[in-house]
DNA sequence: CTGAAAGCGCTTACAG
DNA sequence: CTGAAAGCGCTTACAG
């Protein structure tokens, strides 16, 4: 079903039809009726792809994230579709899982011209070859940082939040402050570990222990923190994603230890689950991030050579239960 | 950049560069060469709307959910993307929020040919309009069941699950026990709903109680719980969601009663979350589920008159400090 | 107000 | 093995 079985079903040109379609006031009443009509009659939807090929505009963005699972990251796609929708877009979400070959497959979507743009919520900045496919093309980072400067990027100052989180277990009497990471390759990880690292040195604290989660799971966390209590295990733990902090807790009591008599617990994100786990935690403002992101993107579409913009948004610290 | 220019660049037609960018084994070593090295000076990347027009196929399938924050849709969604990866297909996926008009906006993916099928996790059984769009599109339905029969769906005996979580608290001797369900629109959420009271009737128990939760959140399970508790409370919780479960056990705790002593709950999913709050709940194939919804929505695209089928998998009780 | 025609960037018989 | 040409389904100046 095309546009020319309706123009000849409504006895028009294409032309009327395609009018009609995008509400051109130009058509007689008369015609647009029929047209109307004949849509209905055939149930006709246009073909997306052939109106995207000829006006190169989808209204559609990309919104790349390494794992929909982690619930910060659902906090902010869902400012990001509020936004998005306020402005006419609609988004398609790509689930990376920090697979560098469906990233590359996520970003042909960009270079094939199905999408007006991305916003990317993964670690690029240590991939100059998935960075390299996105070109020119309009680009937002988000809780994340690029380290290039052409890439717009709107996130948390991270070393001030982590700093605040270490001094606050310090400051509470802790001696034996450990870290649960993630992976490197995301700058946000590196610039909350100089944060943390910071404050070990600024309060002369001699023990120092930096975990790596593989992902953002709370099994992954459960896995840090049992490593931890190994040997000489701490009597605090600041960890990057409430989901990590999950499992340590996790882990804490099934090794029979008591949260916070026997060790802290701190998170990082703000989200539902720190609520329900009563998580001491610093709060991200996750819907303004998302919304701040299209923001600067649509500035991005609407004018390709709009100036690179650094967005840092507040956080706060929640203290609850765990520490 | 396009296929033109290669051309030019390459001093070779079109076809041939077309034929180089598929992988024709018809193109003269020395002409493929050119061909690649004109690609990769230019940096050219392949314009796959007008491919895609061009061959009326995509290898990309939509994934609708409701609510990506549900780690149980998001376990499945992980099944759906191995699978679909497995056959050569990218995923695309829409949170629609249970909003029409973006479930609308999404469906139009569908009917705009951007993609070759789409797996539906929402309930548009009661919308005949949405299903209407999709039209015979191949379309599978999972862990959500559709009323019309000519829409293939994989889950579980929601009804035989159901009654056995409820049963268990019975047999535990609990007398008063309630349940905590999603929106009625999801026939999954009715199945359920007849499961709990065919045993309440059955166990010929007095009390019966069910409050709706308006999404499948924490913060709606707590407030679901703190209804039930507001008079006559009940000494049982069963909730058609650990999420909603982990807010019941937020308002138990909060309110002041002891889990399992006070009230017991039983979740459903056997999500990573249940683990981690060492909630009873039911298991649901979750990755199965999906890689299976693919298998057959794949046979739906190849064989576009390939049956219906209703496929059911096993579904397991996990027993924890909750019940 | 309307239609004929060009063109978006590909792929694929067809002819050579 | 290669190229010229048609065509996928739209939109949009242009002419009337």
């Amino acid at each position: 079903m095309s546009i020319q079985k309706i123009a000849q079903l409504a006895g028009v040109s294409v032309a009327t039809v395609s009018r009609v379609l995008n509400n051109s006031d130009t058509v007689k009443a008369k015609n647009r009726d029929r047209v109307l009509q004949a849509i209905k009659e055939s149930n006709y939807q246009p073909n997306l792809l052939a109106r995207q090929l000829r006006t190169a505009r989808s209204y559609m963005i990309l919104v790349m994230v390494s794992n929909i699972a982690n619930p910060f990251c659902a906090e902010v796609v869902k400012g990001i579709e509020e936004e998005a929708e306020k402005n006419g877009y609609r988004i398609l979400l790509c689930n990376s899982g920090s697979d560098i070959e469906r990233s590359r497959s996520g970003l042909s979507l960009l270079s094939g011209k199905i999408v007006d743009g991305i916003i990317t919520m993964d670690a690029f900045s240590k991939l100059p070859e998935l960075a390299a496919l996105i070109g020119s093309a309009p680009w937002v980072q988000c809780a994340e940082y690029a380290d290039a400067g052409t890439v717009s990027c709107v996130g948390i100052n991270d070393v001030d939040a982590s700093q605040h989180a270490v001094s606050q277990l310090a400051e509470g009497g802790r001696q034996r402050i450990a870290m649960i990471n993630h992976d490197l390759s995301y700058k946000y990880a590196r610039l909350r570990e100089r944060g943390y690292k910071s404050v070990i040195h600024l309060k002369d604290l001699e023990y120092q222990a930096v975990e790596y989660a593989s992902e953002l799971s709370s099994r992954a966390g459960m896995a840090a923190m049992q490593n931890l209590l190994k040997e000489n295990p701490p009597d605090a733990v600041f960890a990057v994603s409430d989901t990590l902090a999950a499992g340590a807790l996790r882990a804490i009591q099934q090794a029979g230890l008591r949260v916070p008599e026997d060790i802290a617990v701190v998170g990082f994100d703000g989200t539902e689950l720190a609520d329900m786990i009563s998580l001491t935690t610093i709060e991200q403002p996750s819907r303004d991030i998302g919304r701040k992101a299209v923001d600067l993107l649509m500035n991005k579409i609407d004018n390709p050579d709009a100036p690179t913009e650094r967005v840092m948004l507040d956080w706060r610290f929640i203290s609850r239960a765990s520490a």
